[in-house]
DNA sequence: GCCGTTTTCGGCCCGACTGTTTTCAGTCG
């Protein structure tokens, strides 16, 4: 049993026991063991057998004697006492009613034992009935609500990715701006935390037009704006609405005052935040959305910038991506926070494509671009001919397409000498434009490399002669069948043998040939890489990457090289970025860990294996 | 059920909104 299903049983025990109206505190436990268990890098059930150390389980934060049986038991048996006792007493398809709006565990227990309704079939036809009417709480309004929360729910129960979720943050964040007196919109909530995908949308604002006195002007504004298709909610500072794609948005507006606070307060975590309170509270202070009072005489400590709060806390600021209750705290706490990654230290990316397959731009401007976005070098990595459908390359036009990659690095080295070309006209603008830039110091590379599948016998379709000709070999693992970790391994081991530098491409999953994709187990793979000195990549773009920030820490830990690539097909994928770099703090990872921070020499001697 | 620089018992985060309320319980973030 994996950790990801120990916590889902461990939460749904917490929900039964809501339902059962257990003491709230136990819940709440049940629920930071989940929480927790979900963001361990080891998986659980490796140090649960008969002769484990049980104080590997008790050393997990909020993991006492009880927890630790339950998870004993969960993974021996697959179930655990009190959950069985609560599924004797309850219907597993309750749990799926806490999900829909208005209703919470109080709800859902009176609905049960008034009206013996388990599931959401039921649930719907007692509404439509009007059953629902006599019920305390339970009017004419609550039941329209429930309906439409049922249709809802079931047309569209996902959440939103990271990447969606910005570009609609940027979309509304530009018409709200529109407004005069509007000085800053920050999104808050998991999409600033930098979670992978977003329920709804959580948008703070602030400036002159936001103080008390004038507030209702700028909420009127929102309040209408075009693209809202469903108003929800319009209060004294708040506007919350729905998108026509059912992304909820909830937009509040803030005097600069407190605006520290409601940042703090709104970007979460949920757990961080108790955390945070509860620090407070042992230093006679509370922390609420509008500021930091001390309990003696509510004095503001603390309210207009989230650093005041933090310092006032005896901590160190922590980034929004870290606010997970994940040992952040304590790091902050000792001064021992890590300096997490930044755009600015990618130097380069070391997978993308070309029109000699399935991109869309040159060599060259694929390599201005890069120059343009500040980097020093890149990989061109077209398709080998396994991609047929993307007219992959044969040996012949690999090493030719090569040549051509090679002759461009040297022409764009040859211009750097004579101080022209794209490294030098970007220094000049930017200079003319006022803006911090050093002179460039080395040319812009290019290296030459491919992009091989693994083939279903575990070969490469290219020879070893061919590839040993090349710079970089991104060796993807995403086309195959079930039954493949074994054979993944082994061909990966084989492909390390070779002299010349290797990645481990992505390893996700996509649908061949309409058969469901196998799952690599990171768990194993991870490992395997590291001993075998493989780099790894984290493929930025957030619809691509398997890497998430769990096993981004698990290879951190058992010292998996890392590489961060866009795989770009176009000039504009260079923006994806950013994405990449988000999960990668997420993961506490620094530049060091990550190895295209450095200098083109370094990172090819990092590359070979030993 | 967990936890401890007020430690083995007695705590455990905060405020707004909503519906149906005449003082509040439940839900949400």
């Amino acid at each position: 049993m994996d950790n990801i299903t120990i916590a889902r049983l461990l939460d749904e025990t917490a929900a039964l026991l809501e339902i059962d109206a257990a003491d709230a505190f136990r819940i709440r436990s049940y629920r930071r063991a989940a929480e927790t268990i979900e963001q361990q890098t080891t998986q659980l059930s490796t140090f649960c057998g008969p002769d484990c150390d049980p104080k590997l389980l008790l050393a997990i934060p909020g993991i006492g004697k009880g927890m630790a049986a339950n998870i004993r038991d969960l993974v021996a048996t697959g179930t655990m006492p009190l959950r069985e006792e609560l599924l004797k007493k309850y219907k597993a398809s309750m749990l799926e009613l806490l999900r829909l709006p208005g209703m919470g565990p109080k709800t859902v227990s009176m609905l049960y034992s008034a009206l013996q309704i388990g599931d959401i079939e039921a649930l719907e036809e007692a509404a439509k009935r009007g059953d629902l009417l006599p019920l305390p709480r339970l009017g004419q309004k609550f039941t329209d609500k429930l309906l439409k929360g049922i249709e809802d729910y079931r047309k569209n129960s996902s959440r939103f990715r990271i990447d969606v979720a910005t570009e609609y943050a940027d979309r509304i964040s530009k018409l709200i701006f529109n407004f005069p007196g509007i000085e800053t919109i920050t999104p808050a909530g998991s999409l600033r935390r930098g979670r992978e995908t977003c329920g709804d949308l959580d948008l703070l604002v602030t400036g002159p037009a936001c103080e008390p006195d004038v507030v209702a002007a700028a909420v009127e504004h929102v309040a209408t704006l075009p693209l809202i298709d469903k108003l929800l909610a319009k209060g004294q500072n708040k506007v919350s609405f729905t998108l026509r794609n059912n992304l909820q948005v909830d937009v509040r507006l803030l005097p600069r005052a407190s605006y520290g606070a409601a940042l703090q307060y709104f970007t979460g975590s949920k757990h961080h935040n108790v955390a945070l309170r509860q620090r407070a509270i042992k230093r006679g202070l509370t922390l609420s959305e509008y500021a930091l009072l001390r309990l003696e005489d509510n004095k503001i400590i603390a309210a207009a910038t989230e650093a005041e709060i933090y310092n006032a806390l005896d901590l160190d600021y922590i980034p929004p991506e870290l606010r997970e209750n994940n040992g952040e705290l304590e790091a902050a706490a000792n001064h021992t926070l890590p300096v997490l990654i930044e755009r600015a230290d990618i130097r380069g990316d070391l997978h993308m494509h070309t029109t000699e397959t399935d991109g869309s731009n040159s060599i060259l401007e694929m390599a201005e671009a890069a120059i343009e976005r500040g980097l020093e070098y890149i990989a061109i990595t077209d398709h080998s001919k396994a991609l047929a459908m993307a007219s992959g390359m044969n040996d012949e036009r690999a090493l030719a397409h090569a040549a051509r990659i090679r002759s461009v690095s040297d022409e764009l080295a040859s211009a750097f000498a004579d101080k022209r070309g794209p490294q030098w006209d970007r220094y000049e603008r930017l200079k003319s434009e006022g803006k911090p830039v050093e002179p460039p110091t080395v040319p812009f590379r290019i290296l030459a490399g491919v992009e091989v599948d693994i083939l279903l016998d575990g070969s490469l379709d290219l020879t070893d002669d061919t590839l040993a000709q090349l710079d970089i070999v991104v060796a993807s693992v995403h086309s195959g069948f079930s039954q493949l970790l074994e054979e993944i391994t082994a061909r990966v081991l084989r492909a390390a043998e070779n002299p010349h530098v290797h990645i481990l491409g992505h390893p996700t999953g996509r649908k061949v040939l309409g058969r469901e994709p196998y799952k690599v187990d990171l768990s194993v793979l991870l490992p395997a890489a590291a001993r075998l000195g493989v780099a790894v990549e984290h493929n930025a773009s957030p619809a691509r990457s398997d890497l998430n920030d769990v096993n981004l820490r698990l290879a951190k830990q058992t010292g998996c090289k890392i590489v961060v690539n866009t795989d770009a097909h176009s000039i504009d994928d260079f923006d994806k970025l950013k994405f990449g770099i988000i999960q990668l703090r997420r993961a506490w990872l620094t530049a060091p860990d990550v190895l295209n921070t450095l200098p083109v020499d370094q990172l090819l001697a990092a590359l070979k294996r030993g």
